[in-house]
DNA sequence: ATCGGAAGCGGAGTCCGTTTCCAGATTAAC
DNA sequence: GTTAATCTGGAAACGGACTCCGCTTCCGAT
């Protein structure tokens, strides 16, 4: 009758240190192999793939941790109808300047148009997303058919931008933002 | 003294027909195997390897002609001022959703910020854009502060867009065109 | 026309990172 | 304390890019 029993402590230590290990490697180089990755965590690479199927799936889980650090930045400043979307996209860019590994993952997520199981932490993100562009809608200084798709749309550039370092990314962002100013 | 000898006939060929096969091959999917092209074109992977000391050098190379053929177009229609640098970036995209591999061989390009040997053909689509942007400032349709840099900032985004299938990239390119419009 | 050897060829084999597998160690439950 | 499920480490299998080298083909000198 009862259902699953406690899993093991040993256990959820060792995907902690797994995600704190990769947390740290990944942030400086996105192609930091797994044995690595393991060595650092001190467990053996076996452990690392039973936590997660494979290296998308870590990548995934940290790209998580950050959606939600990302979220709860938007939800305390970037609700205010002063242009906030333009301040969610400049902090977007500083995150992800700081961690290698996060634009793959937004990268494939991004390909899997739509239909994929989104995680939590996105979802939530993509809530306040839309809070923010209805607030910015109705304050005037975003224009009124700017989606939540555009936004990706821009994250997704953003990141390319800031991964293969092929340009100054807040200039592209001053380009850019111009484009979501309301029409005249 | 003298400098080289005349390359072999046969080689010649199979250089062709390996730049054939991968053009083909690589249109429609940017993971193709090189076993796999040197099986298509008809020669083994060592002639592959000859010729192209890496997959990045087979890719680069095939991107060469793609840039070529982009110049030629942009020399034809972009320089009129008639907003030029808009029809340029929109064939562009044209061009990117035909072709799987080029999106790659763009972003590593960009990659290798400004120092590394340029082709050619990426050289003289430099010059040809460098015309156009002018063309469009002199005739007032384009922001008098564009860069050659931003508009390949742009390229580099497009690319990603067309590549991950993240979105409609004719969308992203209306919001960003807006961007290079100039300032009032 | 023929022949020596440089240039070119193919594909088996190396390398290197990811992923799987499982015998043994560890833990929760009783 | 016993049991049985869970978890562990790391050796080995796998997959794909790239190298190496004995054999073949072409060229131009004779």
């Amino acid at each position: 009758m009862s259902t699953e029993r406690k899993p093991r402590a040993d256990a959820e230590r060792n995907r902690a240190r797994v995600l704190e290990a990769a947390r740290a490697l990944l942030a400086e180089h996105d192609d930091v192999q797994l044995p690595e990755i393991a060595r650092v965590a001190g467990v053996g690479v076996g452990t690392v793939y039973r936590n997660f199927p494979d290296r998308r799936a870590l990548v995934e889980a940290l790209a998580e941790q950050r959606f939600a650090e990302i979220a709860e930045y938007a939800r305390k400043r970037c609700l205010d109808g002063k242009s906030g979307v333009k301040r969610y996209l400049r902090h977007v860019g500083e995150v992800l300047s700081g961690d290698r590994a996060l634009s793959s993952a937004i990268e494939t997520a991004r390909g899997s148009a739509g239909s994929e199981p989104r995680g939590d932490a996105l979802a939530e993100l993509e809530t306040v997303l839309a809070q923010a562009i209805a607030a910015d809608q109705a304050a005037g200084v975003l224009r009124a058919d700017c989606t939540v798709g555009d936004v990706y749309l821009l994250v997704g550039c953003l990141s390319s931008v800031v991964r293969t370092g092929s340009g100054d990314w807040r200039r592209f962002l001053e380009l850019a933002l111009e484009g979501l100013l309301p029409r005249d």
